[in-house]
DNA sequence: ATATATTGTCGACTATAGTCCGTCGACTAT
DNA sequence: ATAGTCGACGGACTATAGTCGACAATATAT
């Protein structure tokens, strides 16, 4: 697995989390992922599978097509 | 894992490739993917990870949110 | 100082993504 | 006929996505 790609998804899920006003527990309880994944998912340290791409946008009601952009604009600005 | 999704994507993988004038063997093999597992993603029996979706994109030479936003309009279009 | 909410992290687990070997059937050639 | 390409499908495997319970670390309050 790519590790950029993961950490890139990671910086967008936090900051649309954010944005959405939600801690990771009420993201997590509400898209049916356990709180702890969405731990690792915005450290990067685990990438998702596309259904939880799209759990995660349904909650944070954002288009899974716009996270997928976003991501692949924060390969591009690769840190 | 959600069924829906992984046989939306499969569909659209497999149209993109038809496109791409690819044979499962060689897009697997240019994406650095195994062959059987292309195979099960087009039959919708497995999903992607995400980083599997830029893979397959990056040979296919089309853009991830683009793949994403036909796969949502698959879905849209339940059969 | 001390509740309270939030996130990080650990270990052990189960489910599934992804690999690698092979065989078979359908189709298209020669 | 038969050789070649292509895709479906099998079993057995390894790697990792995702769960769960508990506890420490942090921040933000009061």
């Amino acid at each position: 697995m790519d590790h950029r790609i993961a950490e890139a998804f990671g910086r967008v899920l936090r900051d649309a989390r954010i944005e959405a006003g939600l801690s990771q527990e009420k993201l997590a309880f509400e898209s049916d992922i356990d709180r702890t994944f969405v731990s690792m998912l915005e450290r990067g340290v685990r990438q998702p599978s596309l259904t939880t791409v799209f759990q995660l946008c349904d909650t944070l009601k954002i288009s899974p097509e716009k996270v997928v952009a976003l991501t692949t604009k924060e390969i591009g600005e690769a840190r």
